[in-house]
DNA sequence: TCATTAACCGTCG
DNA sequence: CGACGGTTAATGA
């Protein structure tokens, strides 16, 4: 089922595909296909963008294909019925935003929405799935993704259930650091703005308490804030303070896949 | 709109 | 009782 374009033919759009093929290479659910492959995919899939804070999709809605993120920032989150958000985790590229759905074909699970402008290629359904019938390594790849999710939900769950605030809010940042973090001299900043609102929708807390707990170790040095742009000045003393070495949840599977040589990594 | 502070108050160990 | 954290209100940027 998988056909190359013909040589020599003109395809109407070609330079979209290409585009959208070099955007899908660099996805996990992808690896192991070759460029031809990747190409097939593309031809089938879409681009979209979104600016800031718009809505992807909604928790509860039929699942219509797969986003995968190519360049942006994404939340997950459950809306409650108080009003307050829940968030279950934030995307870089190129990651499959609720992959579980565009698996299974039931409702989302989450509502996505964009932090930053952001662009997608959108897989339907039905490409999906001739996708695991041409391409049965894109089963196993979906499986590889999913087991990381699973694990990073339990840990999640973990700390939600057995860590105080200040426990689940410096695991937030320390995670945060893993997935986002980029070396800015001795500092690790989280490369993108969040408020102190998303923060607390993150670690399950308040507004305020997020900002009476981070503005605790602003003054301790250990943290900054710049225009929304989160720093952690002293990776050690953020874990110190919320016991990590103590701590028997692997958060390891919160770094990003590959050549996992985070510094974060305890023992 | 976001960040911050502070007073107040209920829960729980 | 006292720590913790949610609620509410006020303020400034």
């Amino acid at each position: 089922m998988s056909r190359a374009p013909t040589a020599g033919t003109v395809v109407p759009g070609k330079d979209q595909i290409s585009g959208v093929a070099g955007a899908l290479k660099a996805c996990a659910l992808v690896s192991g296909l070759d460029e031809t492959e990747i190409y097939d995919v593309a031809a089938r899939s879409s681009v979209m963008r979104f600016k800031t804070n718009r809505r992807i999709f909604e928790e509860g809605e039929d699942c219509a294909g797969l986003w995968v993120l190519t360049r942006g920032r994404v939340r997950l989150l459950h809306l409650m019925a108080d009003g307050r958000q829940h968030a279950v985790g934030f995307h870089a590229p190129t990651a499959a935003i609720d992959l579980e759905a565009a698996v299974d074909g039931r409702a989302y699970m989450t509502t996505a929405v964009t932090l930053t402008d952001s662009e997608f290629v959108f897989v339907p359904r039905l490409v999906l799935t001739q996708l695991a019938e041409d391409y049965p390594i894109t089963i196993r790849n979906a499986m590889q993704q999913l087991c990381l999710e699973v694990r990073q939900r339990d840990i999640t769950a973990a700390i939600a259930a057995l860590k105080d605030a200040r426990g689940r809010i410096g695991c937030t940042l320390l995670q945060l650091a893993r997935q986002f973090g980029v070396q800015d001299g001795s500092a690790i900043r989280i490369d993108y703005p969040l408020t102190r609102q998303h923060i607390a929708d993150r670690a399950g807390v308040t507004v305020e308490t997020a900002i009476r707990v981070m503005s605790e170790m602003q003054q301790l040095g250990v943290v900054a804030t710049d225009n929304q742009i989160i720093s952690i000045l002293d990776i050690i003393r953020v874990r110190e303070a919320i016991n990590c070495e103590e701590c028997q949840f692997e958060c390891g599977v919160f770094a990003e896949q590959a050549g996992n040589t985070t510094p974060l990594r305890r023992r």
